[in-house]
DNA sequence: CATTTAATTAGGAATTATTCCTAATAAGGA
DNA sequence: TCCTTATTAGGAATAATTCCTAATTAAATG
């Protein structure tokens, strides 16, 4: 995901209305690396800007899917959301909910493997892999 | 998943007892390739046994999870099941909801990879291409 | 700056997949 | 056949997400 800026101009350009909501949504998903579920966004961003619903949240996030400046990944029945959208891997830790994002050049080879064998139009991917990270890995072996 | 007759001597075996509900389940999955929901298989093993509800095939499900005899993705929100335990891409048709199986032999060198440069412990992972199936995506270009 | 209007928001209701609860049932051992 | 206890049915509870609508407000216009 760009810079704030760039990214206010563009939407501008497209018609859609900044708002102080946007900009919070949008301020905060640029700076964090903590995947954040929907609701984990609308409480972090209550705290500076109390006037945020939660359903506002979630059609900020509709947009910016649609504009492809984040993508979705669900784990364990919640959406997280994602301002890395470049092909990668995201580690999940099973205890804590953490998220730590691998690149991985080969994934696009793959999938153009995966289309080409199954004649699929294929348009977008998630990888996920789930164990314990560091923090929480000595606590189950 | 093995065939049927070796899986009901070993959940047999382990204690689990063997009823008419967890046949039919097992039964279906072993057969299907279409990697259904709780509640289509349920409404599919209706029609043989009646007498099966959804709260049980919920149950049966966490059982042969934990057993790892099938494995679990979430599409939109649902999860569905799937009996292919190996290693492998589902490639989800964005339209119809169609999934299909592409083997892939690179992914545990990726998830090596992945292990070492993250140092999380990694017990399962999860690959899923989204896109559309040969049916649908004449529909989409 | 004041006015206009259509996009956006707040907040609660509705929806839906899943989990939880508990009395009734039945698998399997004795 | 009887007994014990795991399992089931079925409905209630839960929780994430979507839907609805009146009120608000961004930004275009003059
Ligand atoms: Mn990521
Ligand atoms: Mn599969
Ligand atoms: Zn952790
Ligand atoms: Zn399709």
């Amino acid at each position: 995901m760009q810079q704030l800026e760039e990214l206010v101009t563009s939407l501008r350009k497209e018609g859609f209305r900044i708002t102080p909501q946007r900009i919070a949504i949008v301020e905060y998903l640029l700076k964090t690396e903590e995947h954040p579920s929907a609701d984990h966004i609308h409480k972090t961003i209550q705290k500076k800007y109390p006037m945020v619903s939660l359903s506002t949240v979630y059609k900020t996030l509709d947009l910016l899917k649609e504009k492809k400046l984040v993508s979705e990944i669900e784990v364990e029945g919640e959406a997280r959301f994602d301002a890395h959208t470049d092909e990668h891997i995201n580690l999940v830790c099973m205890n804590c909910g953490k998220i730590e994002d691998v690149d991985e050049n080969s994934l696009k080879e793959i999938q153009n493997r995966a289309a080409k064998k199954s004649k699929y139009l294929i348009v977008k991917s998630s990888f996920e892999m789930f164990g314990y990270c560091t923090n929480c890995k000595s606590k189950f072996n």
